[in-house]
DNA sequence: ATAACTACCTTGTATTGCAAGATATTTATA
DNA sequence: TATAAATATCTTGCAATACAAGGTAGTTAT
């Protein structure tokens, strides 16, 4: 199925990452999927539905997240997803995690 | 076991940058592991030889790294990596990559 | 009715990081 | 000569995530 070297890096280097950027995005308002990743795609971060669910699922269950229902002007019901209480202390501490890692590569990359 | 969920991001948020800070440091000069984790710690990114071994010996198959043995001062003899002309291409590649990672995060952060 | 659209969700695979081991060489010491 | 310590190498099994490739169901227009 030739998967390049590069597709790959690419796809790893996002492991973790996608759910910090979600938490991101419903710190500053809710959404349901299709529109998270629609905005995801606007910054240059592709995200497949594959992807998306199983997450929010799993950081809905670790209490980092809630959802409500919402009728749609056309088409089935939405499930909007926001951020809880929990879900902000966790970002706050990926905020952290995210600069040291980028402290980190850019030492390494300076030559320490 | 008691993990909490900032060492499982932690943990995922290294996946495939490690190999990219590897590559890194190899470009610079060659090394053997003992030495690469010391240098990797020194940056504040903890990495261990279960992940390491694996890891070099991947992007050796790939063709990135190659390595050769020397004698040690004392112990065993040690097993000098080095990035290969396939291995510095993919690198300038990661660049990119990374760069681009780290600009839809912020991206996202600030909102779009 | 039926098709198109939008929304939801699941299953299986590939990949990686890590804990926890094992093995082997050299050197110092009892 | 044993034996322990230090320094290397490497493997196995597990947990976690991203993705491809599916499936189900509600709403609306033809």
């Amino acid at each position: 199925m030739e998967s390049s070297v590069q597709d790959n890096i690419r796809s790893q280097m996002r492991k973790g990452l996608v759910e910090y950027c979600i938490l991101n995005m419903l710190a500053r308002k809710e959404s349901y999927v299709s529109e998270i990743i629609e905005e995801l795609k606007d910054a240059d971060m592709i995200v497949v539905e594959g992807t998306l669910y199983p997450l929010l699922i799993r950081a809905k269950n670790q209490g980092l997240l809630s959802y409500r229902w919402q009728e749609s002007p056309q088409g089935p019901p939405r499930k909007y997803y926001f951020i809880t209480e929990e879900g902000r202390k966790v970002l706050a501490c990926m905020d952290g995690i995210w600069t040291g890692i980028i402290n980190s590569v850019d030492k390494i990359r300076r030559g320490e």
